[in-house]
DNA sequence: ACGGGTGCCCAAAGCGCTTTGGGTGTGCGG
DNA sequence: CCGCACACCCAAAGCGCTTTGGGCACCCGT
């Protein structure tokens, strides 16, 4: 059933038809609930491609979810930041089209989606301390959002992103404040944006308290479990082990959970644990004391945030680039705890 | 610039360019390569929805994420399917378009992908043992593939799927040889198919050894970390506990290991643990020796697969459903060991 | 009685591509 | 020299919609 049937039907021409269900002024009130009735009647919807290309636009976005061609993982944190945004999109009738890249093609997909206009925007994921994907999408044209920064773009854009190096300032003020002085860093991969910021955080707290760091606490790698393992494992062996860990990821976190029990030492009291957390849903119970202390943000949120200000920047062009900052919170659990005496 | 430019410019019709670009007999080797050469100067690419509109077909795909409206929770193996399937996609040329939504206005998405012309095709994740999702799809002619299968349904359609029965038998043989008789099974929520099917396996094994199944021993809820540490706890805390727990998620089979641990157990020695593990990229490291004991498939290769199956199916419709059974293979960790002899 | 609103409706153009169904010019056999 | 292939190329139609720019009645005021 297309519109041509649609109007046949109802003894009309198409372009009352098309007027009447776009809610035109110029329909008399009796057709228009005559058309509305009959296409509901008949399940009609118009023609997505038809309507794009007559009015210019494809209401729909695109997700560029890289796959670092090296060990070809998916951040998990994109399943809930989509779901969000999802749901904006669903709410403003918008589609998500999702690519899934190695990076080493990435501009070859963007400069695609540019010109054959499969979407009105772009939201950027994962950002690099330099990132040329800013450039790039300014010269295409596509409004885009980035989640996340990057720092060493000078020119402007829009983002949204977590204050990563003060969630981890304060957490690492935190443990300082628990008579910690030997903090270990388990980060992830420092040429990601939101990696370095909160080595900065980290790095910041200890120099404001002229603690020196410590270049064997400190550790970067793709947050997995095993690295959280790894990693651990490795700096509780040092002759000076670290009492406590600054984890980057829940995931990470649980590795390194794992490391401190296989050493028969008692996670909160003789070693503590700070992670962040995205609140990925599998992970979380409503109401229970977190196991882990943890600077918590929603990613889900940002997804549905992010979506709505590229919705703004689509339906808007031409405003000036927006910004968001979200701040995370501080959430005490059971996996901290005072620093151990005997050292 | 679009093709009527680049003709222009060429001093050619927008035909030929079609043509030559589109690999049609009919265009001098000449012009096809003067005009191929113009094309990529320009970063031509034609528009995706003219030509989708001239040519009947979308080239993108759907993938429907439902979200449980209760506790809207996002599977996380959503992430690596998907991710799986983009590979596919990506290789062939078309698109993903993604939706997520709640599931009570599943069936509306549906009629409206099908009526917009928006898609090809779908794959329908999260299949229940009975899914009126198979029916509508059939009636609406719109070409599918099911990850998973659905139990109560007669019709033809097509599927992929892990053996998860024969898996979690295997799992429960595995344990039962090891001496335990207390197994407890730590399932996903069981109006899914899946969830079902590995009960159906894990209670096969239990009664072709005369052993009986015991109901305390037997939950079934959402697979996250906490779901598992409660059940787990609860079980722990019965007169005659289990020694063995199968669980359907590794996520919840951390749940259940801090359960394990909290309450002074070794994993492997007083408690074993076998999981079901959809080779999650974030979990595993290449080259160690596995935590826990697994029956093994790598969901990531089943989105390859499903989307390998669904666009077969639309670029030949009318052809026979096509199945594929995939076995999951069991690996063994640290997390299993002889049952106790205490009991 | 006549000009000008006003309220409804529609034909046709256009979005950017592909495809159908020729058209033109050259070379060849009869 | 004519007719026929053959190799290239193109005008125009069509995909299904929206939007422009009227057209036609009808009514109201003068």
């Amino acid at each position: 059933m297309r519109l041509k049937d649609l109007s046949a039907e109802l003894g009309l021409s198409p372009t009352t038809v098309s007027r009447a269900l776009n809610g035109y002024p110029d329909v008399s009130e009796d057709t228009r609930l005559r058309v509305v009735e009959a296409a509901r009647r008949h399940n009609y919807r118009p023609d997505a491609r038809a309507r794009g290309l007559a009015m210019g636009r494809a209401r729909s976005i695109g997700h560029v979810i890289p796959t670092a061609t090296r060990h070809e993982m998916v951040n998990p944190v994109f399943a809930d930041f989509i779901a969000g945004a999802g749901e904006t999109y669903a709410r403003a009738g918008y589609d998500m089209v999702l690519s899934v890249v190695g990076d080493d093609d990435e501009a070859r997909l963007y400069r695609d989606l540019a010109a054959t206009r499969k979407v009105d925007g772009i939201i950027v994921h994962g950002p690099r301390t330099a990132d040329p994907r800013v450039a790039l999408l300014r010269e295409l044209g596509l409004p885009f959002v980035v989640h996340g920064r990057v720092s060493e773009e000078t020119g402007p854009y829009s983002w949204l992103d977590v204050n990563n190096r003060r969630a981890f300032y304060r957490a690492t003020e935190f443990l300082l404040d628990l008579g910690h002085r030997r903090i270990a860093l388990v980060n992830g991969l420092e040429y990601m944006d939101f990696a370095l910021r909160r080595r900065m955080g980290y790095l910041g707290a200890l120099s404001d308290r002229q603690i020196e760091a410590d270049p064997a606490l400190m550790s970067s790698e793709e947050m997995t479990e095993p690295y959280g393992y790894r990693a651990a494992r490795q700096m509780l062996a040092l002759d000076r082990r670290p009492t406590a860990f600054l984890t980057a990821s829940l995931i990470t976190a649980l590795g390194v959970r794992r490391a401190v029990e296989e050493r028969g030492l008692v996670l909160g009291r003789d070693v503590s644990i700070v992670t962040h957390d995205d609140e990925l849903s599998y992970f979380s119970a409503p109401d229970t004391v977190p196991v882990f202390t943890a600077t918590r943000s929603s990613v889900r949120e940002a997804g549905r945030l992010a979506a709505e200000m590229l919705l703004d920047l689509v339906e808007a062009p031409g405003g000036p680039p927006r910004h968001r900052l979200l701040e995370a919170v501080l959430t005490v659990g059971q996996s901290t705890g005072p620093a151990p005496d005997r050292d």
